[in-house]
DNA sequence: AAATTTACTGACTCATTAGTTAGTTTAACC
DNA sequence: GGTTAAACTAACTAATGAGTCAGTAAATTT
């Protein structure tokens, strides 16, 4: 934190008076409180003392608690989009199309287990109202291309593509967000730890390619 | 529970001012609320007026917001556990019992999508500090010991059982929790209608069934 | 019919919180 | 070195929300 300017000259921007670095750390703070509270509850003072500024200096950068918001999720959801587009799946068969996808979602989700919360905090609480259709769209419509693609060539069986898809997300996702409600099943052992996540990673994507695949 | 009022007037029970009535109410009203919004966000004034009655009269019955919430819990998971102790599966082969199990796991779902709700938020914003053991064991007990079995008996894969049974549970919640998200993915139709709710739990049992199987 | 208990309310307190504003400090530019 | 603009703060406001309490109306008991 204590970014000092020490010569007068030629000073490069990162000053402890930095705009864009105080934006970001205000949007990863509220990131942080976002996914812990959701929307209504998240409180602006919470985020602006995380940040160690005040209030006031929130609201220089934003105009309210909801564009914030909004803030919050186009970023994260910028990042989860750029991951899925360089995935590259065209050229890969579907099976191992599908493991890919199973791996970068699971992988994501370890990375920052926040996205998860904040999108069911975001249909539970908001009616998804600020729910990024856009990722949304590109996410479910891949898993669904994917196992049409491997309904026709023969190596799933026939199922329901939107159904599956919606379950195969939901199995890479409850394992975060339910967390909290879990870790007692593993005593003494911390769920993101390497060993549990390679190990959740792994099954997960064992049982959903054995549940579809012919 | 029907408490009567017998003699003299005969004067059937249930008039307006009935405190076993008033009490049901608002833990009906409050179960809404908490799983909208969770413990934190919830208003009592919101749940005192969709009951009709004024906010002091929550403190007539619970101590406390936290109190109230304790009850909403009790009284959810109280219903789910008899639900659960009443499914007798130990008379059954592991993939029946499994089926059986998702059944009826998918059908309280259904009929309760609030249960779902209040256990994703209670994890995400409260740490599962009061989350219900006694119904998580009963239930990732029960998984887990139908996939022991199921191994033994050689129906079923080589899988690790505790993670395959959150990964049931994941399967058997997301899409009544992230609803809202995923409401466009079917546009112009109801998720919780018959016909798309009988077709998810089709699909659901399915892909657990054929992932887990030998 | 009077006394008592049960169910409930209106009008408060006190704490918290989103958002504002007028002003201060720091850095940039000349 | 002085001016200006950007980054930030202290101290407010207006609203809201949990919890309290003295009191009232309906039912029950005597």
């Amino acid at each position: 934190m204590p970014i000092i300017n020490k010569q007068k000259t030629t000073k490069a921007t990162t000053l402890s008076r930095n705009s864009e670095a105080t934006k970001t750390q205000l949007l990863d703070a509220a990131e942080v409180e976002f996914a812990v509270t959701g929307l209504i509850a998240a409180r602006m003072e919470a985020i602006a003392a995380h940040t160690g500024v005040t209030k006031a200096t929130i609201y220089y950068y934003f105009p309210s608690k909801e564009e914030l918001y909004r803030a919050v999720l186009g970023r994260c959801f910028t990042e989860a989009l750029e991951m899925m587009e360089q995935l590259q799946l065209d050229c890969l068969p579907p099976d191992a199309a599908l493991v890919r996808l199973l791996e970068q979602m699971l992988d994501c989700m370890s990375q920052n287990p926040r996205i998860g919360s904040i999108l069911s905090l975001e249909a539970i609480q908001n009616k998804g109202k600020y729910y990024p259709k856009q990722l949304g769209d590109l996410l479910y419509g891949t898993i669904i291309e994917i196992l049409n693609q491997g309904m026709t060539a023969g190596v799933f069986r026939e199922l329901e593509p939107r159904h599956t898809a919606v379950n195969i997300v939901g199995t890479c996702t409850f394992y975060f967000t339910a967390q909290e409600n879990l870790k007692y099943l593993w005593p003494g052992k911390r769920l993101l730890g390497k060993d549990l996540l390679q190990r959740h990673r792994q099954e997960s994507i064992d049982l959903i390619m054995a549940g579809v695949r012919n």
